[in-house]
Order: structure tokens, then sequence, then C-alpha cells
DNA sequence: GCCGTTTTCGGCCCGACTGTTTTCAGTCG
């Protein structure tokens, strides 16, 4: 029983207890109880075993004992009674998006659905439409948020997988008969979303390495193993496969699996002009009468192409090609570069770690500075700060700020940008932040026209610094609100507002199909993590990735920028910045 | 179920939107 085990059977509890109908305060306190597990400092399992949770805000006297009765038998016998009410399968519904307790409960009550197939067949039948509180429109609601889920169902965001590939490359290269080892695919493209994994080993025993792949811990079951293939699937549901080539193939075949599938046919003509034919294997003269060119590394193939080499993340047949046949292709940013980030959270809003637990882990990251930016007072549900409690958390600011010996902390605000574009604080509160991030959180469905006009309002502000995640997307979860981009960059280019690249895994938002243009306007980035704990300051190194795929260099980039020269930054009129 | 310079009951900070209704319930941030 691990820390996430025991959030998970609370949260468990609070979804069936909804779905008894039981009293809304009690559930939330069961979810309230969650959220504490998994944000409260200390070990929580060891802390339960030897009941030690007395005092801690949101647990009381039910979940303490509940905690222990986890911590030391591994079970709770109070959940175990409530799920035999239910079937397992139900906890299926509530991930569908307009499904909630009271929904779910009329569904399984009248139709006896308890699972997505049932509802799927009752739906196809009309027997949803009828049902007292539902109609048509909500039956042909709920296929689509069925059909949506389905569509999604097999792919995973970038920043989720990082941790598990990075795992399974180790232990890879780890491996006596492996010479080489990379994962290609989507994933080293940098895609914001990747469907299946490809790994690529160079060695002479693929029999015995693709056995070895088999029993990977990560590995859930074995789709196929052979001389050199073998594909997997991995305990998240993620279809995993492993190339074994020998060492000479190697750079082809890590050039032909990173794709995109578009970039290699554009390659492989390009080859072709040249007389060569280019494949997963090698780079052939088309004439059998030439040799074969030596190539040890990927960057052979582009040279060989009379290329300049070109970085996985760009290679989208988006310009990439011809930018290096004329040697013009970007310096990427890299992680490397980053002194500082701005939007993060604390305690203070939504945030499960406190300012200095937050200011620790940027230091611990080598950063320079570090910039706050909690919920304004209309994000209420997220327990955003009102005008008394900001300026309260900038005077904590200053003071911490004191006793760091040079680490800069920027006191900022996320401020909600209303309906109509106004800002959730007037300027005279916005006047003494050291920056500001604006950010839409509610009144999705504007059309395209009223959204961009609303952002651009904001943004016309002399104080908002920075536009918060500009789409509103959620990976995976949420398609992004329509948005005029091209009017939004322009808008940015002429107010001198800062776009943000919101690196939560959830996000990775401004897509980066937008940021060469914004790039090319004169438009700066900031590589946000959003962060909502300390850890996901380390999203950082994604946001990157992305950043790198929408063709930004490190001057493209605000927080490339040392600490003082952010200073002199804010500091300065925004039209002059 | 939690919480309390209103200590053992009575609150638990909202507002927009949708689709169902005919004045409102359910869902979502």
């Amino acid at each position: 029983m691990n820390r996430e085990e025991m959030a998970d059977v609370l949260e468990k509890i609070a979804l069936l207890l909804e779905l008894k109908g039981e009293n809304p305060f009690k559930v939330r306190a069961y979810r309230q109880g969650a959220e504490t597990v998994l944000a409260m400092e200390g070990d929580v399992v060891e802390l339960a075993k030897n009941d030690e949770l007395k005092g801690i805000k949101g647990i009381g006297d039910a979940l303490r004992d509940k905690l222990g009765e986890l911590a030391k038998t591994g079970g709770l016998e109070f959940y175990e009674n409530l799920k035999k009410e239910f079937p397992e399968s139900v906890f299926e519904l509530f991930e569908i998006q307009g499904l909630g307790p009271k929904k779910i409960k009329s569904l399984y009550d009248e139709l006896g659905v308890d699972s997505t197939a049932k509802l799927k067949a009752a739906c196809e039948e009309g027997k949803v439409a009828v049902l007292p509180g539902f109609g048509e429109k909500t039956q042909k609601k709920i296929l689509d948020a069925m059909a949506a889920n389905e569509k999604f169902a097999d792919r995973f965001r970038l920043g989720s997988v990082t941790a598990l590939v990075e795992g399974m490359l180790e232990t890879l290269r780890l491996h006596p008969e492996v010479s080489r080892v990379a994962v290609a695919g989507s994933y080293r493209r940098a895609r914001e979303t990747v469907g299946d994994l490809d790994f690529l080993v160079a060695t002479k025993e693929g029999a015995l390495v693709c056995e070895d792949f088999t029993t990977l811990p990560q590995v859930e079951s074995v789709i196929a193993c052979g001389e050199t293939k073998a594909s997997v699937r991995l305990q998240n549901g993620m279809h995993c496969d492993l190339r074994a080539v020998k060492n000479s193939e190697f750079p082809f075949a890590l050039q032909y699996f990173t794709g995109s599938k578009e970039h290699n046919v554009a390659l492989r003509s390009l080859a072709l002009k040249k007389g060569w034919s280019l494949n997963e294997y090698g780079l052939n003269p088309v004439d059998p009468g030439e040799t074969p060119p030596y190539v040890e590394e990927e960057k052979d193939i582009y040279r060989l192409l009379g290329l300049q080499y070109i970085e996985p993340e760009l290679r989208e047949n988006r310009g990439e090609i011809e930018a290096a046949a004329e040697n013009k292709l970007p310096r990427l940013v890299e992680l490397m570069n980053l002194r500082g980030t701005f939007h993060n959270h604390t305690t203070a809003s939504d945030g499960k770690d406190t300012l200095e637990a937050m200011v620790e882990e940027a230091m611990e990251l080598g950063l320079q500075y570090l910039g706050i930016s909690d919920h304004s007072k209309s994000s209420w549900y997220a327990g955003g700060l009102d005008e008394e409690r900001l300026l309260k958390q900038v005077e904590e600011i200053r003071d911490l700020e004191k006793m760091l010996g040079g680490f800069r902390i920027f006191a900022g605000s996320e401020v909600d940008i209303l309906k109509d574009g106004d800002l959730d604080f007037s300027d005279e509160i916005l006047a003494q932040l050291d920056f500001c991030v604006a950010s839409v959180h509610n009144v999705f469905n504007l059309d395209e026209d009223t959204m961009t006009r609303r952002i651009c309002r904001a943004m016309e502000n002399e104080h908002i610094t920075m536009l918060g995640h500009s789409t509103g997307r959620l990976l995976l979860k949420r398609e992004a609100y329509p948005l005029d981009h091209a009017r939004i960059i322009d808008c940015a280019a002429a107010t001198r507002t800062v776009i943000e690249l919101n690196c939560s895994p959830m996000r990775m938002d401004m897509d980066w199909r937008w940021w060469k243009r914004a790039r090319d306007k004169g438009v700066l980035c900031s590589i946000n993590p959003d962060a909502h704990s300390r850890d996901q300051l380390h999203n950082l190194g994604t946001g990157v990735r992305v950043a790198r795929k929408g063709w930004l260099r490190r001057e493209d980039v605000l927080n490339t920028r040392t600490a003082p020269e952010i200073e002199a930054f804010l500091k300065m009129p925004k039209a002059k910045r």
C-alpha cells in the first residue's frame, strides 16, 4: 500500500458515495482526504500505520481510522462493502464528459446500465432519451463523449511517459549484448501526444535482446517476439515495439523510425535526385556499380544528402528540409539555457507545496529565479486569492527573498480573463506585482471572434506580462476553444505581450505549430511549467523539447535571460520591451 | 465527514451553461 493507492481508495469511496446519493459534503470530505493524502508532507503510510495522523487538516477521526486500517492491513472493510453494491465497471461511467453521479445513478436504477458497453447499447436503442431528465440531445452528447474517449483511448501525453521511457532506455543500455540504444517515433519528435513507443537497439544477438525485452518489469503482455522485433503491451496499456538491428544499420533505422512519414517521403525523394536510394537499412547508389557510402551516425545521412543535421523535433516536413539545404536551420534552445521560470502555484491557491518548498526545488534545479502566480479570486474553486491575500503574499515573497542570498522570486498573479476581457484585478493592484499572467478559466464556448477579442483585450493591458495557456485545451480530454491564432500573435507582437508555452503535460499550450510564426513576428515565449507541486517544475525539460519543435532559439525564450536581465525587462514600459 | 476566538451543531463561500423543463436540476471548472 503506497500513498497513491491510499488516495485512490478514498477517491473511489467518494465516487461510490455520490452514486448512492450520500450527503455531498461527506463526499467532498473523502475527496478532500484523497487530496490531502497525496499532498501532505512525510511518509503518510508510516504515519497512518502508527496512528500519527492526528492534527492533519482535512483528516478527521473517521478518515484517520480508515487510513490506519488501509495502511496496516492493505484493505478496508468499509470500502469492500461499498464496492459490493456496484460492479467495478461503473467507474468507467465517471470518465464520460457530461455524466455526473446523478445521471449515472438514474441510468443504473432505471436501465441497469453499469458499464460503457451497456450505456452505448442503451443510447443506440434510444432508451436513454426517454428517461426523465434526459432527452435526445443528452443521449447524443453521451454517444459523442464516448466516441471521443475511444478516440483518445490509445494515446498518451508526452510529459506523462517521459519517466517510463527514460527508465526503459536505461535498462536497455545496460544489456551486455547491446551497443547502441535509442527511442524513435513521435516520442523522439516530441509530439504532444504519442500513440506507441519505438525502441531501437544495435546488437548482434537480436533474438536474445528481444527475449529479454519482453521480461522487463514495465511489460504487461507479449504480442510478438522474434529475432529482429518484439511487440509488447506495457503496464500502462501502451503498445511498445523494440527493433533489433545490426550496428551498421542503426543510423538508418533510427532515421527511418523517427519519421515523420512526411519528412521521410521528402527525404527519400531528395535522395533519389542525388542518385541514392534511402530506406531503413541503408543509403544505396541507384547505379549498382557504385559503392555505398560509410555511415556511422544519423548525422552522416543528412550530410550525404547535402543537408544540415535536422533535429528530430523538426522532422515534420514543415520547411525543415528546405532550410537545412540552405544552411538556415535555427540553433534550437536547450534545457541548460533556462535560467528561471514563471507561472507557478503554491498552497496559497491550489498548489500542493508551499512557497518555500517551490523555491527550494527551483534552487535545486539550478535556476536563478522563480515566478509565483497563484490564481485570482474568480477562480474561487482553485482557492484564488483576493486583493488582500495577494498583497499579503507579495509581502511574504519579499521577506523570503531577503533570506535567499541572491535567488530572485518574482511576485505575480495568474489573473483570470473575465468573460468580456476585463481582468479580475484592478490596474492599481496589478501595478504592485512584478509580473502578471493572464488566463482564461471559464466561459469556453464563445465563438472564435468573441474569444479572440476577449483575449486581445486582456493583452492590451499594460500590466499583463504574458498570456497563459492560450487555447485552454486539455490534451486527450478537452478540445481547445476556437481562437484566431494569427490575430492573437499579431496582438501579442503589437502589445509586446509574451506568450506562454505552458508545459504541463496536460496542456503544451500554445500549440507548437504556431511558434515559428510568433517568433518571426518578434513575440517572446516563456516556457512555464504551471507547476502545482515542486516535482512539476521538472516538466520544464519536456517544455524545452516542445519549444524546439516550434523552431524556437535561445533568444526567443524570455526565461533564458538572467535574473538581472528579467528584472530590467519587467521594469521597462511594456511598449519598449 | 470535517471544522470551530460563534466549541458539539450547523455550516460547508459560486456562477455559467445546457437541456430539460415551465422554474430548475445536473454538470463543470
